[in-house]
DNA sequence: TCGTAACCGAGACGGTACGTCTGGTCTTTTT
DNA sequence: AAAAAGACCAGACGTACCGTCTCGGTTACGA
């Protein structure tokens, strides 16, 4: 498996609280603050959202906010994770071919809500412009979605469909690789014949056991 | 046919020059700015360069730039275009295997250089959030490259390597997509691995006639 | 005469127009400025008056205020003077007790208008925590005034109401510092019989030739 | 007997202890606040002087200051003035002129303190904003040194100095409204020639009758 | 050849958001 | 209940850029 280090606790890009001391931060602000978050980045998109107004809209002082997230994208990253996260399934079918479909499936229905997709690629162009979203990017978003999918590979190692020596980094890639790509591009369509078709060619190459 | 202004009158995101009445464009206002730009691009990425430096270190007026470029990343686009685009590979083998191995490296070779890989990030972002800029990259760089590439397919079809209902679009993702996805996530390494097993793969699927 | 420069050109505490190249300032946005300056300061009063909404109430950006006055109290200081000045009469009675009375009426008729009164106090107070609006205040304010009643007392010593050895100095702060002391303390009134009985004091040692 | 409390009930500007009850307000906190206001006085002025840092220095609690003092002008006040009043001399020579010397050379030498200096003109800047300090500055600063100098000009009388109408608050006006006018506005020195001037101008004028 | 339209560099224009700071209050845990 | 700590809401600070406009001045076309 690479790059796991299945989340937990290593909180990259979000502040932490300090010593046991004072006033501790309040749980109130901090839904207040997403739910703002989540409205803006349905209204405007985050390139068009700005702190100022997720503070307005909050009832929250700007201070709350920066004391919390030290960036727009890492606010902005914490209120779409676990709606999103959520969202993706991560399927058990028993055969590789359909599980390959379900997650794409279920990836491509999550995109095409206008709010995800374009919340979705607003925080990818974040992530290209500040290095630290991009830590938090990796360990919070991809990793986990990797390991979560890694797993389901190795159920069908475990079957037998699959060789062990299999290449699950490049088989992600070549699954979700060309998937960001439509969706970034927008050059080609994501509808239901590309996603049948690519894993087609997907199975065609493990069967050929070239992944 | 590669990109000879294929599209005379489209030209997007670029500013035309009116009638033919008062002083014309100064050519060499226009050269000073890209040369700016691209100066700038490569010490600061696109996401920390402004317009109001980029007019300073040209020692042009703001106006000037605004006359000729709509925004920030329709500027960028033409400092990168012609410089990244006749940095990529056409090859001609006369094997798809090479021609997909000859291709990709140079796009990795490219996208490795900091400054390169930096500026194709900083613009895949703009893009995002931008649609104008998205019709003018679309129009000027993707379906630009699709087409050498797709004329590049068409050969092997001709070649009898590939049957004629290849699906070009899917194939192009394949290889692209993959690529894209590791340099704009940065979970995986773009090596010399990668490259050979990913071309492998499609070419298994290929092969097995699922493309 | 004591600390003359008789202010013309001088200039301190206000910005310049630097080159003869680019746009000029504009008088109207100036005057804007200048119109909603006044405004609140009779509204509030300098301590409670922000640049910010200075820059709303006159429809103009915060930096169209920053590029003209370095601070609050100086965008304050040209609100007031011409206003508060060309208010201050200089007597010309053909006799010296008369100019003194005429004087310290005028002062302590503008100083009793609550705006005015305010006003002054609030710029008092700033010239002590800005050292720059001090050396303004002094050469815009303090030596313009002192120039004036300077030449007034210099009439009296003409027409040998005193002696050519006066100390001027002296005699102006004997008038104008027990005004400003009741004004800024308010331990005591500012009131005709204060007036008068100053004059008469201040003209019992000018007579007894004491200064 | 100076400021000995000498108005038991009035304490303008100070907060008091309510009932009897709960934990007694440390006494070790109030001092360590005022020294810290004291050394903060010292560094860097009242206007630069914030009462976060003051809190910190001090190693207290924000709340700790504004549960004593309602505000940064009433702290400084109580920090300033015991070390300032007692400072100030009331001389009793035997002669009306030399105890008006005396005096006003004390004030002279304590204001040309650099830190006393500055921290007098910040109070006075801060008691023109703040209507509440202003009533504790007059009750608590104003009052008690003019009270002093009331009785010091009393004796003057009772030697037959002075007549008995004389015009106390005018004397007192007349001494010190030139010396704060020349602190304040910082257009003529305060020097030793300025207060033998002085001094001589309202000794002419007493001696005239006039006062 | 002359007028004029559109260019030129410079920089001010009205706006907007930034991230920081302070004010005064409130909420914890600890003493 | 007061203590220290520090989060709370609020909003001003001064800066940086945005994209447009205005200035005095310069080309180069077309009448």
């Amino acid at each position: 498996m690479v790059h796991d280090e299945s989340a937990a606790g290593t909180s990259v890009g979000r502040r932490e609280q300090g010593s046991g001391r004072g006033r501790p931060l309040s749980e109130g602000t901090e839904r207040a603050i997403l739910e703002a978050t989540t409205e803006l980045l349905a209204e405007r998109g985050l390139a068009a959202m700005t702190i100022e107004e997720v503070a307005a809209r909050a009832r929250v002082g700007k201070a709350s906010v920066y004391r919390r997230w030290p960036s727009k994208g890492t606010l902005a990253l914490d209120a779409f994770l676990s709606d999103f996260l959520e969202r993706q399934p991560v399927p058990d079918t028993g055969s590789l071919r359909d599980d390959l479909l379900g997650m794409l499936r279920g990836w491509v229905r999550a995109v095409r809500q206008p709010t995800t997709g374009r919340t979705l690629r607003g925080l990818i162009a974040e992530v290209q412009r500040d290095p630290e979203l991009a830590d938090a990017w990796r360990e919070r978003f991809v990793a986990p979605l990797r390991a979560r999918h890694g797993a389901l590979v190795q159920r069908a190692v475990e079957r037998g469909e699959l060789a062990p020596e299999v290449n699950t980094g490049l088989l992600l890639d070549l699954l979700y690789g060309p998937a960001y790509h439509r969706l970034l591009h927008g050059h080609l369509p994501l509808n239901d014949a590309f996603i049948e078709d690519l894993v087609a060619a997907i199975m065609a190459a493990v069967d050929a056991g070239a992944i």
